[in-house]
DNA sequence: AATGCATATAATCATTTCGTTATATACTAT
DNA sequence: ATAGTATATAACGAAATGATTATATGCATT
């Protein structure tokens, strides 16, 4: 069963991408590859939460990164298998209306 | 500022769509409801713990429950603003190649 | 109303996740 | 070599997640 494997890949694939300061790093990371000091005075958490936030979409594969000197920049894997999901996840990013909870009928 | 809770909103869609069992139970909906006894007997986990996972599909709109008797079907929402994505994952999980670790380079 | 089946909820526990601070590594410049 | 800047890793704690068992609820049948 191939089937299982391609499950388990996919669940990790998308617990990658499913925090919040990783969607919005991958947001920003669109179409100009980003250093992790531009992340860190982004966000409002320390520079090692930073860093393991991006190790994570790193070893999923979704970023990809390049060192020049004493900086790493990092960029959208656009040759991942699945980055058509990405696309959709930034496009739905864009201007999703909020989600009302469930009335479960 | 509505990005924020527009990235939020999609990080919890996500995190309802990034576990195995779930994708699996997606993944078998398509097309056809399931009532949750169908679910109970595929899985090697417990009956709560099936219905737990029904309930972070359904309160993510992901899914809609429909009783008839003592029975409750489920099937996926189409009408969900970001549907787009869940068929974006299915289609993924048709034939996704085995991820490989990441070179990193 | 009593029993049985289908499903949900509660209580609990182990594991994972995400933050912190402290420290290590890699590169640059003096 | 030393010091400074950029980034990563380690160690740890709080909170979230996902499983279990026990119990409650809703509906059907007798």
């Amino acid at each position: 069963m191939r089937e299982k494997q391609s499950i388990e890949a996919m669940s990790q694939f998308l617990k990658a991408l499913s925090d919040s300061t990783r969607l919005e790093i991958i947001r920003r990371i669109q179409g100009k590859e980003h250093c992790v000091c531009e992340f860190v005075e982004m966000f409002d958490i320390s520079q090692p939460a930073i860093s393991r936030h991006l190790k994570v979409l790193k070893t999923a594969e979704v970023i990809l990164e390049r060192r020049d000197r004493q900086w790493i920049y990092y960029r959208l894997n656009e040759a991942h298998p699945q980055y058509g999901i990405v696309l959709q996840i930034l496009k739905g990013l864009e201007s999703e209306p909020a989600l009302s909870p469930a009335c479960g009928c």
